[in-house]
DNA sequence: CCGATTGACTAAAGCGCTTTATTTGTTTGT
DNA sequence: ACAAACAAATAAAGCGCTTTAGTCAATCGG
């Protein structure tokens, strides 16, 4: 089966190629009734744009890429990432943008997965996410001039636009509240150290915990699977001065740890209170139901997208695009810290 | 800044353009010296092949397509879907293709973009998912004759070669497992029903929970989300013969209705049993752990991407591959059934 | 009534690459 | 020693589209 192509088109509405691309493309150039008789013979035939030959004369790709730089194993262990890709494709959907991945080894690989997207034409804007200290990514873009929007921030993302929620307050903010609640020894079992909302979050914990004069805030590293979460937990609760409550950064991690606790015949939250960063459906069906740390991650990857297409669009967009931060949800694993669990 | 072009490259090795063009190809024509010094020169000025212009004479694209006929905003939900995404970036990453996902409104408009992509050269192959009965999108692959690989089978798929898994076989030893554990009232939440794999898990249950006479076999039909699997539990343990053993479709839902049963002083495993169609880090980590129909799902989307890149190359290649079944997995959420339990 | 302007349309170049046909230069067979 | 065979390299066409420069006729101002 052939494909038609654009000459077919013109052909067969009695026009030349160039009328029938100007009537195609919405172009000034011929009269309305031209206009019509070309689209209608487009239809006819079932035409489609060959998007490689309309790249090649200079146009758009109409594809975004966005390059993993993860095992691909482990893709699916963290929901949070398939949320933001759902509200990214919201968003792209609409003006027919498909979302190119691509699962890449290393840093590097994905530096070179960059050029050859920017040598190759191959999309016309990326998203960053994933981001780490002094990312080599950001310069890379930078002097690529490819159209880039980064998750995260505010810092590290050089003149790029990104867009980024105060994790930091909401860190504050939940240590507050559980220190309110009287917790004075609490843990943090967080996700890969070297990303920079990691560290950004273990700062905000520490001068929360400071702040409050906890008496302790360990901070253990994971890499967000239930089982580092299960051991760390199982670490953190196996010492004579075991906190009395924990902050995850995942959900998946949460519950893990609400398992060893039972395991270790602590109940929750009487003798321990739980806190998931990122809310979940999981942190609402479990029982005891999961206090989260809520946000609408499937919003903020919308706003990336949405800022993704105004930067391809050309216009002066914000070089940094607050969302909400992550809204504290208590349920059922957070309660007061009981008495004489103080330190020796 | 300029891309390089291939004349660029030709002209600092001081060759024509289709010396190049043979060299950085692989292509016999050229002698080994100059297809190093080729070489060489495209990776001084960083050269990058414009996928664009490799197209549009005739070659491929290194893409492949994957259209989701589904909500974005529910993408996030089924962990399945993100670990089957993984294991077939797992596959394609390294020869270099990159997953081009595009989310659509519904079915109509998933054929549309197929009839763009074949008529624009935009993938190499597509991969489709959640299999309908008649699907309409089958024929016009067909039709099309775009290298296509179908998820599931071995029904439903045309003359497209599929990847499917037996799971008939796996609801039949499921309801064999639990009958034998005295099991007479069983009941399955299952996930979307015009699914072919549903349906055909529904048939499966039903044929053996006849061949085991089981005194009842309710199937209930749901989003996949846990605020409908708590609902359909609910539902089923509010009857004066619930069951005592529920099969869910996932593992979220499995959470849900534990929590459901939890809510209703239902004690599982004593009261209530539960298996989980494919295991999760969730099943393992919950207490009590969940018994699972444990799959390697990323593994199924390896073993698809290896199909499409073999259909791709254009050898001929089985019409139908068969991954290992569901593996029963007992964990701590199935028990004997409580005498004294049955009907009146 | 004539040159200037405008609107509708077309011819043709060019995007960067692959590939076919062709040329050039070197071996080989007899 | 000469044609035949071969290897190495090149010229040029063509993929489907966009866009610039141009043609042609109708309209306008003075």
């Amino acid at each position: 089966m052939k494909r038609p192509t654009i000459s077919d088109v013109a052909r067969r509405a009695g026009v030349s190629i160039s009328a029938a691309s100007f009537a195609l493309n919405g172009r000034p150039g011929v009269s309305d009734r031209t206009r019509q008789r070309v689209q209608r013979a487009a239809d006819e035939i079932g035409w489609h744009r060959n998007s490689a030959a309309r790249v090649l004369s200079g146009g758009t790709t109409n594809v975004i890429g966005l390059a993993l730089p993860r095992p691909a194993t482990t893709l699916g262990v963290e929901p949070f990432f398939m949320e933001l890709v759902s509200g990214i494709e919201s968003v792209l959907a609409a003006p027919g943008y498909a979302l190119m991945m691509q699962v890449v080894a290393n840093a590097d690989a994905e530096l070179d997965v960059y050029r050859s997207w920017w040598g190759g034409h191959r999309v016309d804007g990326v998203i960053v996410v994933d981001l780490r200290a002094d990312d080599p990514r950001i310069p890379l873009l930078e002097e690529l001039a490819l159209p880039t929007v980064v998750v995260g921030g505010p810092t590290g993302t050089g003149t790029l636009p990104h867009v980024w929620a105060d994790d930091a307050a909401a860190a504050t903010d939940t240590v507050g509240y559980l220190a309110a609640l009287g917790h004075r020894r609490i843990a943090r079992i967080a996700g890969l150290p070297d990303l920079l909302h990691t560290r950004r979050r273990d700062e905000a914990f520490h001068t929360a915990a400071t702040s409050c004069t906890l008496d302790s805030a360990d901070v253990v590293h994971t890499d967000y699977t239930g089982l580092e979460g299960a051991q760390a937990t199982r670490r953190l609760l196996s010492s004579p001065t075991r906190p009395t409550a924990i902050l995850y950064d995942n959900s998946i991690m949460a519950v893990a740890g609400m398992s060893v606790a039972d395991e270790m015949r602590l109940s929750v939250p009487a003798d321990l209170s739980v806190v998931a960063w990122d809310d979940s459906q999981l942190c609402q069906v479990m029982r005891p139901a999961i206090t989260a740390l809520a946000r609408d991650v499937a919003g903020y990857g919308a706003r990336v997208a949405r800022l993704m297409l105004d930067v391809i669009a050309g216009g002066d967009v914000e070089g940094a695009v607050e969302v909400p931060a992550p809204r504290l949800v208590p349920r059922s694993t957070t309660a007061f810290a009981q008495r004489g669990l103080s330190p020796r």
